[in-house]
DNA sequence: TCCAAAACTTGTCGCGCGTAAAGATTTATT
DNA sequence: AATAAATCTTTACGCGCGACAAGTTTTGGA
């Protein structure tokens, strides 16, 4: 053993390697193991080895590692996380925007980076956006002022502060999931064209062909999936039929939805008997319209509307009717986003990840059967 | 002007107090500004000085004040978080751990105090403990290695980690929401005596009395609100009746109160026509189940069965039928939650704040009048 | 047994900033 | 105009750790 004498309590007390007793241990444990300094004298290793096993476990030797491991877990140590990334030349953190921290489509992707990024050793850090260029903004200083190593945004669209994310994303590689930020910079999201042709199909097929009930212009969504019905529709050489909606960047999607419906039912109801919502927040806003005017919803011989969404929120199973509509992969997309920050920061890939040389994935998604249409 | 002369672009490329081009100096920013000294030298102060104006802008003369913030403002420049945080006293960061990060009442709970927290100067950083003590333990063990100033948990209760989370406690002011740890710690939550008794009474005098369904035993507040249930059927001179559960720690509380309704209505049904659930996701489940079976909810004559929830979560008013429930106050949770830490840390408080000496608060519940009870 | 490679050691520097002390300058007060 | 108070400047240190260099010990293979 090959303690410096310099700390009163290392060799005797405090190194895992005497066999004092445990309880004797702890007390020095909780009274002054601050430092990597101090874990090191605890271990009875030095500080660089500490550091390096910090940084990578399997660069120092087995034995070694399980030395320090038995000291973690005894002491509870964990660096300091502003000294680690004050001097790294890339920090362990990644940033995360989402435009709405209430959304469960947006906190469901969040928790699915937020998972991988821990596995991969770094931490994530999510930020909202709460729908406002200006938080975008100032997540993106948030960010920036924090050196993160890479970010995952889900932008603003339209709204968002183009040259600031651009310029960003200059210094730090920057993924886009959810709405593109523009047509070039890496993305991930679902395929709107596939997916609104997938629903178009189906509700054509099996009744009435559906009219379009949109989205607030929130993002680029809003009207890239008005533009996938209008291309669904017109394959099947059917007219579009699109519903006016408030053009205000709320994100209050059922209760907008939900106003609109009462608004449109109590005036001659809908150009069909068949409405495609731009989401699923969209969809129960117009079934709760129509509960409570008494127009039924379903699939049914006796029911008067058929509505269909678009994502697939963990609660559209659970609306009366069970909502149809289409399945957006969040996990994919997020563990997708994840891999392509992750090869932008060269780092390891468990898994072969084919790269699109565009950076730009776009993924199918599937329609989910259910009552509602 | 006093502006030592050993960086060379100062003076007459960067100053602000200057009159050169706009574009000039827009590159000159671009380029170099990266730490505070840079910036001092750019605003033409001091660093001690410009340190001074980021920890308290009040501290410097006005004129200084806009000096600077008008280069903050053309440079963009932030302090970096990191070399910030590791030398002061207390850093500027929240923790708050909450224990689902798709259940909105949660989320919304947390958008609260991120804004109260983003007002007082503070960082709030979010980590879900996804219903796991383990994860829950984690989150304990990054917020110690950041060094934070002060935490709002969401406790997982009788499984969360006591003596970590205490010990913690120890080092650095917590308050609890939602669910209490223990029976001192300080705590901001809904008094669900009152709660219930409220919604109780109402379902009471308004038809059958009601039977009780239970969430998961995921914290405290399920134990606490079957009492709750329990007392103000006494109090009625009735008798509880609290329909069994699955006792296992499923934050998926929709589906289990789906499937268990199910099972329910297929043998038998309640034990009386309305029921009062534990919380309005355990309630989404009831009344999709009751759907599918063919049970009509609602409080009208031909109605089969009235459901009533807890919590009044976004989505409960666009349910079919709207969904009857308590109003939990998340805004005044956070609110005084974050007035409650901030009290501990010594911060100026700006409305007065009564603090109760025992640090306990808890808040009345609105009854929200829907047509599912 | 010897030797090179691997793994560790000691020592030092600096990341970007907070903080404190001591001196210089500006501002407000009389 | 003179003086005190307020505000600034200069200088210096250290937070906890990553990174690197140079020296020492351990390890494993022939």
């Amino acid at each position: 053993m090959r303690l410096s004498q310099d700390i009163f309590f290392k060799s005797t007390t405090m190194s895992p390697r005497t066999s004092e007793s445990v309880v004797k241990r702890e007390c020095a444990v909780k009274k002054t193991i601050k430092t990597m300094e101090d874990f090191s004298a605890f271990v009875g290793l030095s500080r660089p080895t500490v550091s390096k096993y910090f940084n990578d476990p399997n660069s120092v030797r087995k034995k070694t590692r399980e030395i320090i491991e038995a000291a973690v877990k005894q002491s509870g140590f964990r660096p300091n996380i502003f000294a680690v990334n004050l001097n790294r030349r890339r920090t362990n953190i990644l940033g995360i925007i989402i435009p709405n921290s209430t959304d469960p489509f947006y906190t469901a992707l969040t928790r699915r980076i937020e998972g991988i990024a821990e596995q991969a050793g770094y931490l994530a850090f999510v930020l909202s956006s709460d729908g406002k260029p200006e938080l975008e903004e100032r997540a993106i200083e948030t960010f920036k002022s924090m050196n993160v190593a890479g970010s995952i945004i889900a932008p603003l669209g339209v709204q968002s502060h183009q040259e600031k994310l651009l310029k960003l994303g200059e210094s730090i590689p920057m993924i886009y999931v959810d709405s593109p930020l523009d047509t070039v910079s890496p993305f991930v999201g679902t395929n709107n064209r596939q997916s609104f042709q997938l629903i178009v199909d189906y509700l054509t097929r099996s009744g009435d062909a559906p009219c379009y009930f949109g989205m607030p212009p929130v993002n680029s969504n809003a009207f890239e999936r008005r533009e996938a019905y209008s291309e669904a529709m017109e394959r099947l050489r059917l007219e579009p039929r699109i519903i006016e909606v408030e053009q205000t960047a709320n994100w209050d999607f059922e209760k907008s939805a939900f106003d609109a419906t009462i608004q449109i039912l109590r005036n001659g109801g809908f150009p069909t008997k068949t409405v495609l919502c731009a989401n699923d927040r969209v969809a129960f806003g117009v079934i709760a319209a129509a509960f409570q005017i008494g127009v039924k919803v379903g699939r049914g011989d006796d029911c008067d509307l058929r509505v269909a969404g678009h994502d697939d929120q963990p609660l559209s199973r659970y609306m009366c009717p069970p909502l149809t509509t289409v399945a957006q992969n969040y996990n994919e997309i997020g563990r997708l986003a994840a891999a392509l920050l992750f090869h932008k920061l060269g780092e390891h890939q468990d898994a072969k990840f084919e790269l699109p040389a565009n950076e730009r994935i776009l993924l199918n998604a599937e329609i989910m059967l259910r009552m509602s249409a």
